[in-house]
DNA sequence: GATATTTAGTGTAAATGCAACACTAACAGG
DNA sequence: CCTGTTAGTGTTGCATTTACACTAAATATC
């Protein structure tokens, strides 16, 4: 590092792309991933949609800033988080060079989103139907499915995007609308065993009607990279 | 992204972990992987090695960032470059905030380092004996190794770290040795062919004595991501 | 309350993929 | 020409993965 010369400094946002399963409006008990987006009030791209985020402040790190920000515009805390890529191309914000930070999260369905101090709308859309978005944020949206859906085949973080206690029926589902295929019941309960990060808890789950199921939840001793052998090859 | 107001600027670098296959000073013959690192010429750090990169300027994308501080340090160009994480700690770095985006670059063996402008020593270390670094830079070359090692097992980058043509012998040589495992000869070729990203080549390479090998070389045209099957399970 | 419906939960057999393994081919040096 | 060295090539046993169907436990209906 020639730290000689000093020219000038971007902008430093982290921006983040919260998944979360939810159900589609309309088509009630039908779940599909949906991605969080924020409502841009001023110009540029007034009126668009945008990924949470914001800049990077004096004295926290990167994923501290990711936190905060999406604290501050959604109120949702504590969720799984992982930085994606680094976006800087010198065009990408037409008012001036800013380079972001681009994190991913994982959303529970029953983590509820209260809207910013800014009153500026939150609302969740699904991943296939995407409203056109501000800035290159359709690209860090791109970028940042295909990490999950990679995610998901080699380690076994779906559990993230469920409550603390669930069945594994809707474990099985959640993997099965992020990967967008059918997984067999029988090979998905046996790959998840053999991952050896989830417990049973001695309660059931009473689904309507039908057999209750067993409630599981993330063993917090299980070393969360399941590397040695991709879950769903 | 609210916009409204403007916090301070951190400075943004770019730093790049150049990996290559090179003989072991005084063991002839014996390659191992190297990281080529920078001598710094003034404090902090002063006399203290650190991984080669630099400001970002304006108007430069991140990677265009990498590419030219390696290229005004060490000389090199046309390398592999991928982009590995961004380490924005803000205590990072004694002098004040610097955020650095971190690049992974496979250097062939044919690459000759020419010292930068600034004459600053550049040197090829063994990554198994490093010497004490800079910053935080020893934590980014731990980063980068698993990255190296990971990416070698499920994709088939391997080729990126020798010259353009190769025999099948010399990649195997550089799969174990970034790996740390041998491999066996007739497994190895036939995960290679069947990758399908190689292509003969009508000429052969006398290596010494013993038969010639016939050269290869990567085939423009293959995809890079070999996603569907981990090379080497 | 008997029956139908719904969801949960469990094992096995066939096929596929992986790992282990030994010899022949082509050259250089003596 | 004989020896030493590196290149190159298939098969078999084992492990993993996939495909597949029934029983269990609850609710709803008649």
């Amino acid at each position: 590092m020639g730290y000689s010369f000093e020219p000038d400094r971007p902008a430093l946002t982290a921006d983040v792309v919260a998944f979360s399963l939810r159900e589609c409006v309309g088509e009630a008990q039908r779940q599909a991933l949906h991605v969080l987006l924020i409502q841009r009030g001023s110009p540029p791209y007034k009126g668009r949609w945008a990924l949470p985020g914001g800049f990077v402040q004096t004295g926290e790190s990167l994923e501290q800033a990711a936190r905060r920000e999406l604290a501050e515009e959604t109120g949702m805390r504590g969720l799984y988080l992982e930085q994606l890529f680094t976006f800087g191309d010198p065009k990408r914000d037409p008012r001036g060079w800013t380079v972001t930070v681009a994190y991913v999260a994982l959303v529970p369905e029953t983590v509820a989103v209260q809207a910013g101090d800014d009153a500026a709308a939150a609302r969740w859309f699904p991943v296939q139907s995407l409203p056109g978005l501000a800035f290159d944020h359709a690209e860090i949206v791109h970028y940042a499915l295909q990490r999950l859906r990679n995610k998901l085949e080699y380690t076994a973080v779906g559990f993230e995007l469920l409550p603390d206690e669930f069945t594994l029926s809707e474990l099985q589902t959640a993997y099965e609308i992020v990967l967008g295929e059918t997984l067999d019941k029988r090979n998905f309960r046996r790959r998840i065993a053999e991952a050896n990060v989830l417990e049973e808890l001695p309660r059931f789950k009473s689904e309507g009607q039908g057999r209750p199921a067993r409630l599981h939840r993330y063993r917090r001793d299980a070393i969360k990279e399941v590397k040695a052998r991709r879950l769903f090859p």
